[in-house]
RNA sequence: GCGCCUGUAGCUCAGCUGGAUAGAGCAACGGACUUCUAAUCCGUGGGCCGAGAGUUCGAAUCCCUCCAGGCGCACCA
């Protein structure tokens, strides 16, 4: 609908000039929007005042001049204004919300859905926390916007991948195996000091418990080194399997799961390094190799491979990214935690030297959250093993409350996650809102089920029925749900589809409270009928991007 | 010291990439269940948009300088 205005306010303009009404100027970047005020119009638009601008006339005989030859080939304006300084309103006919009415109905699931995308292949590369423990919820909230950008851009017509990048190579890796040996000897009697740097989570005591279980002490005899080889291979295993469980009851499910290692046993790193210092960005100081990053604005340039001859996480990155590219994708989204802001740089200048665009790789940050019970922090540390797993917020406060709640605010703001909070069932916990809207249209529906009443198709109901300013205020919400899709995709935000949730369930119930549905004046009832289900369409589908459950009843 | 993010109602946050009189929820206060679900609704109060200068028809939004909080500044990942 805002394409719509916009393109017949460009064609009005374009008319205006070649009849040299508006003296020659370059057709501007203009907006149509949705004014604040509802008294401002349903659209409106500051054509006027930008060319004003450009040719220093009065914005508002400009504006009279577009407004007295508007072109409206489908008929859908109701009136036009000229106010302010120079904003033109846009009222549009009842019949063009009404009109939605049956194109919701018509596309149901589909309605929403778009193909801003043109099928191109977009990977988003999320989560990606070492299996070196369970997640935790700082990990959640990635997972969860990573997962809703990911739904958002399927919607739009992008074609979606999700890849999760195991870094299971690092020497962190090898303090798991020998914290799970520690761990395996002190279970079987041996007396031992645990080591500061090692992990002191109780998952390791079940890792160790779990070898000894299936495999004996035979491993107290062995070669340490080895042993720890493969405690690290053992527990890496373990984890990760715990970690997709976690994920999968968390609604997040992967298409790749790409392992680090691999990428140095194929030799990715090396092919890449030979190839990047043939052209120019690796020099060596003798002892260490570096890359050039401070050529694309990196404030100092970064080693790739160190003193003792391995390459740095860095390296392995860039190799990591070119395989990325390698495999198609024309955009590529990684949603990292707020604290490797500081990495940013550093890998843009990377993909570039790769010959990518910089605005090809989109860099997301996810603050960290704040955890709170009843107000009191909670205290976390990864390394003592204190932490809030994600597996105990899944079985405190469930999977729709927690997604929701980590959704309902912009990504780079900082989130307050109190426990308390997300489990209450109340109205202090915006997930129900939503889902009791749903349920309630639900009920309504099946009491006219239960009362023999048809369901309505929309050629039998009479819309101009719906009258009621609620009613108005609905259709004019639902119309505008595909803009709200397109915007957020455009801008990976999905926090603008929860707060686009409350405003329509906020509409619903107090539509409820004032009117009856279902009533003895039978065309009523069926236009009403019709109306709530496009509704419940509209709840449903923005609900599943989300990925937050619509129940029929609470 | 340098860099990134944040600063909007008592609290938690929106504000659609520069628009018109800055909005929600919670908390506070007062009302509405014999009714299609009260996990709801209706009403009332509440603001130097951190501060100061600047850009222009127009700034919470953009530029600059401060102030405050968070996070980074590895041959860790």
């Amino acid at each position: 609908m805002k394409i719509k205005i916009a393109n017949l306010v460009a064609a009005t303009v374009r008319n205006c000039i070649a009849a040299g009404l508006i003296p020659t100027a370059d057709l501007p970047y203009m907006e149509v929007e949705v004014p604040n005020n509802p008294e401002h119009g349903d659209y409106a638009s500051n054509v006027a005042m930008i060319l004003a601008s450009q040719i220093k006339k009065n914005p508002r005989q400009i504006a009279a001049v577009i407004q007295s030859n508007l072109v409206d080939p489908e008929n859908i304006l109701e009136k036009t204004e000229i106010a302010g300084p120079g904003f033109l309103n846009f009222y549009l006919k009842e019949s063009v919300w009404q009109n939605t009415l049956q194109i919701i109905e018509e596309q149901k699931e589909e309605y929403g859905r778009l193909d801003v995308g043109g099928a191109q292949k977009v990977q988003v590369e999320f989560v990606s926390a070492n299996p070196t423990g369970p997640l935790h919820i700082g990990h959640a909230r990635g997972a969860v916007v990573g997962d809703v950008i990911a739904n958002l851009l399927q919607t739009t017509g992008y074609s979606v991948d999700r890849e999760y990048y195991i870094n299971d190579a690092g020497n962190q890796m090898n303090n798991l195996g020998k914290s799970v040996l520690f761990r395996y000897r002190e279970l079987l009697g041996e007396k031992n000091e645990f080591p500061e740097n090692c992990y002191q989570g109780d998952y390791i005591k079940n890792v160790a418990q779990d070898i000894i279980k299936k495999e004996g002490d035979k491993y107290l005899a062995l070669n340490e080194e080895e042993t720890i080889r493969n405690f690290t291979a053992i527990a890496g295993e373990l984890i990760l399997t715990e970690i997709k469980n976690d994920l999968r009851d968390f609604g997040v499910i992967f298409d790749h799961y790409f392992s680090e290692k691999e990428l140095y046993e194929n030799d990715g790193v090396g092919e890449l390094l030979e190839s990047l210092k043939k052209q120019g960005f690796i020099y060596s100081d003798g002892e260490t190799l570096w890359f050039k990053t401070t050529a694309y604005g990196d404030e100092k340039d970064r080693v790739v491979v160190r003193k003792n001859g391995e390459p740095t996480y860095f390296a392995a990155d860039i190799a990591y990214h070119q395989n990325k590219y390698s495999r198609g994708y024309k955009m590529i989204i990684d949603i990292w935690g707020a604290d490797h802001h500081g990495y940013m740089p550093r890998l843009w200048a990377g993909i570039q030297a790769l010959g990518q665009d910089k605005e090809s790789l989109k860099l997301i940050l996810v603050q960290l959250v704040n955890l709170l019970r009843g107000g009191l922090p909670v205290a976390m540390s990864t390394r003592s093993g204190e932490f809030v797993t994600l597996r105990e917020v899944l079985d405190e406060v469930g999977k729709d409350a927690a997604r929701y709640n980590f959704l309902m605010r912009r990504s780079d703001s900082h989130l307050d996650f109190d426990l308390e909070v997300a489990k209450k069932q109340s109205n202090e916990n915006p997930v129900y809102y939503v889902q009791y809207a749903y349920a309630r249209i639900s009920s309504i529906l099946k009491m006219a089920g239960e009362r023999d009443i048809v369901f309505p198709a929309y050629k039998d109901i009479d819309p101009a029925l719906l009258q009621e300013p609620e009613e108005i205020n609905l259709m004019k919400i639902m119309a505008r749900y595909p803009e709200m899709i397109e915007g957020a995709a455009r801008a990976l935000e999905p926090h603008r589809i929860t707060f686009y949730l409350n405003e329509l369930a906020s509409l619903f119930h107090s539509y409820y409270n004032k009117n009856k549905v279902i009533s003895d004046n039978e065309k009523l009832t069926a236009a009403r009928l019709f109306m709530i289900s496009t509704i419940r369409i509209v709840l449903q589908n923005a609900l599943k991007i989300l990925g937050v459950n619509a129940p029929e009843k609470m």
